[in-house]
DNA sequence: CACATATACTGCACAACTCAAGTATATAGG
DNA sequence: CCTATATACTTGAGTTGTGCAGTATATGTG
């Protein structure tokens, strides 16, 4: 009974307070790059990504979002040259996403902008605890 | 340079985790009660708040959201009755949002189906840990 | 009191996302 | 090989959010 209502205050301050920061990364992203924070983060998973490149439904996933939500977020990006399309030739059903060297190159910009904006965000966490966070967030 | 570096990771792990957290949330909620986490959210600070009533305008800041948003989303929400509109004697540009019996009822429920959940997502972390990340998320 | 400015809210146009339905391709079983 | 089912993606309609402009009311100053 004591961790149940833990869990909740712990969930509560998680959404309610990454809501807020979102919108401020993503105004600052937007504002000096032309991208919003779901754009990096499609960007961010193709970097991670084998081969620099992604299925639409696998973006979709590792976003939370729909598929057809992806579609047409990627549509503007192809045609700014951020990422291109790519058939597969095992299956002609998927088109593979990939990021171009414009992409790359603005994904690094990007990072550098949303690096000095989370740290001034966070800057009254101190470092042991920031040590504990990242080893939380990451085992979620 | 290497603090830099740390809290660039944690926030990059904080809101990409955080965001997905908040659409599963939101599914389970939306599946099961009808409402969505924002609606959620506005009946937790009416909830919370002394005479369980605010100015919309307070419920966008704490929202994070825009006064046109709140006023949006207040009005299906009044039509099934989980919210009245109430005017303040006091100033007559403000039109107080207050909730209903329903609203509450609707909102313990919620918050059962909501604390199971966020408890089966943060399943794997530890109470311990769960304490520090709890402390770091409401110092942001 | 009169006037300028600030505040609380609303309405409209737009952007981002979802759901459901449709298309094309792949795979499995008779 | 044919057919049924599953998968990857796209498209249209609806929802939910934003920014901006407009309305009504409040407040401070000469």
């Amino acid at each position: 009974m004591e961790s149940k209502s833990k869990y909740g205050a712990i969930s509560k301050s998680l959404w309610l307070n990454s809501a807020i920061i979102s919108k401020h990364l993503d105004n600052s992203l937007g504002a000096i790059h032309g991208i919003g924070l779901t754009e990096y983060m499609v960007l961010l998973n193709l970097m991670k990504a084998p081969n620099h490149a992604l299925r639409r439904i696998d973006i979709a996933e590792a976003l939370a979002r729909t598929a057809s939500g992806i579609t047409r977020m990627l549509m503007p990006m192809e045609k700014i040259g951020l990422v291109t399309k790519e058939t597969n030739e095992r299956d002609a059903r998927v088109s593979l996403v990939k990021i171009t060297a414009a992409g790359e190159e603005l994904f690094r910009n990007a990072s550098v902008t949303l690096d000095a904006k989370s740290e001034s965000l966070l800057k009254n966490i101190d470092n042991k605890s920031a040590d504990k966070l990242l080893v939380l967030l990451q085992a979620i």
